[in-house]
DNA sequence: ATCTAAGTAGACCGTTCTGTCTACCAAGAG
DNA sequence: CTCTTGGTAGACAGAACGGTCTACTTAGAT
C-alpha cells in the first residue's frame, strides 16, 4: 500500500476515536511510521489530510452500506439498514471498526460553519446515503413523493438512532428505530 | 453579573460556535476581558470551565423547553415540541442563540469516551430532556409501556431533526420530525 | 483598623502545534 | 548514466496552548 494511503488510514482511525483538533500531525506520523516530509508532499496541509480522511471514510461507509443491502429489496431493506446499524452499534461488525458515533457528524460539530470545505464534504456524504436509500425505496415504490417523504422520516430516525448510540450509550437505538419505523412504513400502508 | 458566570457565559458562546479544542483559554479570558488569575481562582482547569458550560447550556436548555412545552398538554405538547426546535433551527427563537446543532451532541464528538466526566454531562442532558418529554408523555397516556415506547421514538426523531439541519443544512428538519411523529401518534391511536 | 476575598495586568514556563528545511537514500525511466 | 520521484530522519521556526506567578488594587466583613 503507499504511503499515502497509510497516511490517511491512520489519520482516520485517531481522527475518528480522539476527534480532529485532538490528533496533531505529529501523533499521525508516529503511529504510522512515516516522515513528516512524506505527508508535506502529498498533502499541502492537515486540513487535506482531514479531507482525505473524511472522503475515505466515505468510500468506505458508503460502499458498506450498499452491500448491506444488496440482497434485499422492498421493506426488508429498510429493515435490514437498521439491522445495520444495530450491528455496527454493538461491534457486530468488521468493516466500520469500534463505534464512536457517526464521523461526519462529529467532524461536523468540529467544523461548525456549514460553508467550510470540511463541513460540506459532510453534508455530500449524508446525500450519498440518502441516495442509496432512495435508490432503493424508488424501485419498491411508485410514487415519488412518498418515496421522498419516507425517506426524510427514515433518515432521521438513523441519524437519531447513531446519536443515541453514541450520547447517551444507548445501544439498543437501532432497534428502537426499527420499530418506529415499521409503524410508519405501516402507516403509509407500504 | 459575577465574573465566574460572565466566563462561563463567554465560554459557552465560543466553545458553542468554534468548539472546544478549537477556542483556547486566551480568548475566552480576551473576549470577555478578565483576567487569566481570575479564572484560575474560579476553576481548577479549563476541563472545569468546560463543565461549567455544559451544565450552563443544559439549564437554559431545559428551561428553555419546559417553558414552551408548559401551556399544553397532549398531543399538542408533542407537536409543539417539534415546532419549538423548528423556531429554534430557523432563527425564530431568542433564548437558544444562533443555531450551531446541539452543543451537547457537538461536545460528545470532542469528549468521545464515554468515561469521560464531561461526556457523562451530555448524557444526563439528554436524560433529563427525555424525563421533560416523559412527564408529558406520562400525565396524558395511562400505559406506561406505551409512554416510554413513544417516548423512545419522538427522542429518535428530535436527535434526527438536529443533525439533518446542521450536518445538511435540512432546515425543515423539524417539520419532517413532525409528520413523522404524527404518524407515530396515530399508529398507536392516541 | 485590619484582614481576606476577588479582582487587574501581564510576564513567564514548558509543551505542543503546524509547517519548513537540510541532507541523504533508493529505484525506475529516458 | 543521469535525473526525477518518493522516501527517511530529524532539527528548526514561530505561534499558540494550558497553566503559574508576582505585584498591585479594591471592597466588605470582622
Amino acid at each position: 500500500m503507499d504511503k499515502r494511503e497509510q497516511l490517511v488510514r491512520m489519520a482516520f482511525d485517531l481522527f475518528y476515536r480522539d476527534g480532529i483538533h485532538a490528533v496533531g500531525i505529529n501523533r499521525v506520523l508516529a503511529e504510522s511510521g512515516i516522515a513528516k516530509k512524506t505527508l508535506y508532499h502529498h498533502f499541502p496541509g492537515k486540513n487535506d489530510l482531514v479531507a482525505a480522511a473524511v472522503e475515505y471514510r466515505n468510500q468506505v461507509f458508503v460502499q458498506w452500506l450498499e452491500q448491506r443491502l444488496d440482497a434485499v429489496t422492498g421493506r426488508e431493506a429498510m429493515m435490514s439498514l437498521f439491522d445495520a446499524l444495530d450491528d455496527w452499534f454493538n461491534g457486530r461488525d468488521d468493516d466500520l471498526q469500534h463505534f464512536h458515533g457517526c464521523f461526519f457528524i462529529n467532524v461536523s460539530a468540529e467544523f461548525g460553519d456549514p460553508e467550510h470545505p470540511i463541513h460540506r464534504l459532510c453534508a455530500i456524504h449524508k446525500q450519498q446515503v440518502a441516495a442509496v436509500v432512495r435508490q432503493k425505496l424508488a424501485v419498491w415504490l411508485d410514487d415519488s413523493d412518498k418515496v421522498e417523504a419516507l425517506l426524510d422520516m427514515l433518515l432521521l430516525l438513523k441519524e437519531g438512532a447513531i446519536v443515541q448510540a453514541h450520547v447517551v450509550g444507548d445501544k439498543q437505538a437501532a432497534l428502537k428505530a426499527k420499530g418506529a419505523a415499521q409503524a410508519l412504513l405501516d402507516a403509509a400502508r407500504v
